[in-house]
DNA sequence: GTCAAATATTTCGATGTCGAAATACCGTGC
DNA sequence: GCACGGTATTTCGACATCGAAATATTTGAC
């Protein structure tokens, strides 16, 4: 992995170490929490995808319902996958579809108790995951490393 | 986006909020990061998976030439997938299959001077694309960044 | 030397995604 | 009230990916 960035680096003039390092990392990281969570998720039957739309629906807080629009949006996909997603969700059962009754046009979805359940029991083993890497990190470093994530995030996020 | 962090953790009772932080953020960089590269690979008439086929040959140092299977693992993929992307890239002209003459089974694909050129271009503005963020830090957080990150990475290569 | 097991790549069928066109519905202006 | 531009979702075709089966080649046992 070190041996990756430097490998890189010394290919190209002015490359500052820092940058491509914390970029590769970055995405090290991601990949490894992902491939991480779909592990854990297997265990429930559950692809990392499912799961990530339940907990959107969830997170809105109860009656954890949401139209197919503000989810697209909000798992950062096109409509078109969003219907995608919602039959299947639906026919194993974990939410339902209704239409919105003030605008017809509007597709709610809602998480069925099953499905609520389901990422009742899924969460805790992601949060564990996550727990599990981060916490090799004492206390104080973690922290700083929010911090330091946070003030990037917030650049990101005055761009767009 | 903070906002995203602080509900969630409303809905959780034992949840440690530098931990969900960091691991939210990751991912919100990561993704932000993978779009500009998309961004910018696009004004070369290139998708992000041909550049980083280029990039993995490249980075070998000259002759720039890698097996499929060596490819593919480097790059996190299956072999089936690879040989999908070498035959668009070979279609295109920026790289070459043969096989290798000790061990017939294996294909080895090398970076044409077209294909090469392009990665100059390529690699420079993303470069820039990735500083445009990094920097936005100084220089002596930017360094206490990579050094907490790279204590995260190293936990993961342990664990594997 | 020859056959069997192991290895490298490709082919095939399935899946999840996208963009664009199609469909259904709303709201406004007249 | 009705036509029409705008909005919400679904359908359709294309694409990149995967796992498993198929193909080609090497290596080792005898």
């Amino acid at each position: 992995m070190d041996a990756h960035v430097d490998l890189w680096a010394g290919e190209l003039d002015n490359l500052d170490r820092d940058v491509e390092g914390i970029t590769v990392r970055l995405q090290v990281l991601t990949r490894y929490l992902e491939r991480r969570r779909e592990a854990v998720l297997a265990a429930y039957g559950l692809q990392l995808w499912e799961f990530k739309t339940l907990h959107m629906l969830r997170r809105g807080g109860t009656p954890y319902r949401a139209t197919a629009g503000e989810l697209a949006r909000q798992l950062g996909m096109s409509p078109a996958a969003l219907t995608n997603r919602l039959d299947a969700l639906e026919s194993r059962g974990y939410v339902e579809r209704t239409h919105d009754r003030d605008d017809r046009r509007k597709v709610v979805a809602t998480l069925t108790p099953s499905g609520s359940a389901l990422w009742e029991r899924g969460i805790g083993d992601i949060l564990r995951v996550e727990e599990e890497l981060i916490h090799h990190l004492p206390a104080a470093d973690r922290t700083s490393l929010d911090s330091l994530l946070r003030r990037l995030v917030l650049v990101t996020e005055k761009d767009s």
